[in-house]
DNA sequence: GCCAACGTTGGC
DNA sequence: GCCAACGTTGGC
């Protein structure tokens, strides 16, 4: 059982969308970074959990956990020329990109800021607040996943 | 294998 | 829109 965070801009796949996905599950494709793709491919597995985190807007944050229902297995928007993600490279006898299926847990009733995650001491180390990290799947250890939790006023 | 140029990410 | 940081590409 491994945690995640999942970044997305909410203009782009927000957590509006995954909500309004049958069974609020979608697949997360487009990844095309290989150490985020290394990730979904080899070590996300199902029944991980992960927070999903709106960048890129007027307000970064966690807005809400969902869980991988399904393990990595082939991206194939890859393979569409007309896909924004296309790949020549890729294909269906050797794909280069993976995704994975993630269901909506639930939804935070007031999201955690990124400005709250930076204040928060016992994050200092999280990889998410590291100097020029770009990577939009990112592993989170228990503690800090616990922390963040904790820091949830939805109750 | 080196490294400059270029593209992308993402907070501000 | 700016810019720092980082990944990728391609010439050599």
């Amino acid at each position: 059982m491994n945690y995640w965070l999942m970044k997305t801009e909410p203009d782009c796949f927000g957590l509006d969308h995954l909500k309004s996905r049958p069974k609020r599950t979608e697949h997360w494709d487009g990844v095309r970074n290989y150490q985020a793709r290394n990730f979904l491919r080899d070590s996300m597995q199902k029944g991980d959990l992960a927070f999903f985190y709106h960048s890129s807007c007027a307000e970064p944050g966690i807005v809400g956990v969902v869980k991988i229902v399904r393990a990595g297995y082939p991206d194939h928007t890859a393979w569409a020329p007309d896909n924004e993600h296309f790949d020549p490279k890729s294909s269906p006898s050797k794909p280069i990109w993976y995704m994975v299926d993630v269901k909506l847990e639930r939804e935070l009733k007031h999201s955690i800021t990124l400005a709250a995650l930076k204040n928060n001491p016992a994050l200092k180390h999280m990889q998410l607040l590291q100097r020029g990290n770009r990577l939009s799947i990112l592993p989170v250890t228990a503690k800090e996943w616990n922390t963040i939790l904790k820091m949830d006023k939805s109750d």
